[in-house]
DNA sequence: GATTGATATGTTGTATACAGGATATCGTAT
DNA sequence: ATACGATATCCTGTATACAACATATCAATC
């Protein structure tokens, strides 16, 4: 279990060493480090961070919550599997979600929501630009994600429904998971692990940028309240963008795709 | 704190100590045994139920996760308040999440599952029948909820979607803490706990069999494969039936309803 | 009398210790 | 050689113990 490039930065400065755990892990599981099917040793992992078992098992607990592990009572606790269903699932859920949460937000959306949502895209924007460049390009990956929430929820938090939004996170983050497997998939040679990401978006510049194009028209059309309009690119960004990948996915491996090698 | 009733019954046959008293904390959480505000002693609840603290850490984080409870590291858990706007956005998500369900279980549903599904219906509606007698009042009061996500999951099982159903799973349990709320404000005479829905349900033995109706509707429409049909009737039952209530909480309290007395 | 600071108490978060179930290893019998 | 069963090992689930933080109580000062 390749843990110990996460264990190396740890512990960050946190409520409670649980959280901790939890962040660190999730981002493992959610980067690839830990493959779908990995068992998890609870006392390895307590050894690698240098903490008792307590904080993991709490962790673990919080993970399940998620969906990202799964646990069978008295033998272990496993990362979940994902299978091409799974991601199916994943987006209708998502596109039925935040289709509700942007046309609440598009009739609350001020100027001062609108300016916010901005300039995370340009921020984003700035970073791809120059991301010709082997640095920006690695910069761009790490923060890829981090940004793509961070946009989603100036989108959606004017809707009101903490609710709604911390569920729509975390299919995201599931989602995120699957992407990277997508990747993986698409280009077999490309390590499925945290580079991925950046190696991707070197072939496929222009398709990251389309993306950004589409929030700039999400915010637009919720700054002039027309929710229907947001609702239309938001069903072109999850649903249509997101059925070609299933049937990618499909095509490449007939079975129920498996992380593990 | 009011758990002794249920730490009496404990603990059930379970895999392990931590579920059983997530599902015993859970059951007290819904019915109102523990109101929203509650602060929960970790070391009195263990007391209790006759454990240590740890498998209540756990349990407690488990019910974090399906949103019963809130912790604040350091300080506490608290049971979630409600709020009128927390009812409304789960009767959203609600109705998103469950028409994603029935759609796509509409498209697959088979004979066998129309079986499965009516026989619950039936069996609601024999207990239903006979609950002018007290007992059996109490009979239908204790088993609607269970009966009552019996149903769904028969009719939304055959969607083949496991993370969806779970997650309107929780937010089903999560209306029902509301109802039970709901009730105890339109007859403020009642005590908001385990015998709240009999008392309700002696005043309202149409309503409720209007509601075994529309569980009907939704089986047949999709046992013709009839989706819109079935998210029509869908609609009725969680949109425009749950508005209502929205309307008549917000008439009886003005602010934030809160449970503690 | 009110406000600030020190002490005391209670509760949480984490570590360590122990018991029971699950899996692996090995020997034996067919 | 294979299948079955006893034993050993490992790992999880739970209990107990301890440390750190938060709040309450009280005293002293302005």
């Amino acid at each position: 279990m390749s843990l110990d490039t996460y264990a190396a930065n740890f512990p960050i400065s946190s409520p409670t060493m649980t959280s901790s755990v939890a962040r660190l892990l999730r981002q493992a599981i959610l980067e690839g480090a830990l493959p779908g099917g990995s068992v998890i040793r609870q006392e390895e992992v307590a050894r690698k961070f240098g903490v008792s078992r307590v904080p993991i098992r709490e962790a673990l607990l919080k993970l399940e919550g998620e969906g990202l592990v799964e646990t069978q009572p008295r033998k272990g606790v496993v990362v979940t599997m994902l299978s091409t269903d799974d991601f199916e699932e994943i987006l209708e859920m998502r596109f039925a979600l935040e289709s509700l949460a942007i046309e609440r937000a598009a009739s609350r959306f001020t100027a001062a929501h609108c300016q916010a949502a901005m300039a995370v895209v340009e921020q984003a924007r700035e970073i791809l630009d120059h991301s010709e460049s082997p640095d920006l390009a690695k910069e761009f990956d790490s923060r890829w994600g981090e940004l793509n929430w961070l946009f989603h929820r100036r989108l959606y938090e004017p809707a009101g429904r903490p609710r709604l939004l911390a569920t729509i996170e975390n299919l995201q983050q599931l989602f995120a998971r699957h992407l990277r497997l997508h990747i993986a998939v698409r280009d077999p040679q490309v390590e499925p692990t945290a580079g991925a990401l950046r190696a991707d978006t070197a072939a496929n510049l222009t398709e990251w940028a389309a993306v950004l194009d589409e929030h700039e028209q999400m915010v637009r059309a919720c700054t002039r309240h027309d929710a229907p309009a947001a609702v239309a690119v938001l069903k072109h960004h999850i649903s249509d963008h997101g059925t070609k990948l299933v049937r990618r996915l499909r095509e490449r491996s007939k079975p129920a795709i498996d992380e593990s090698r």
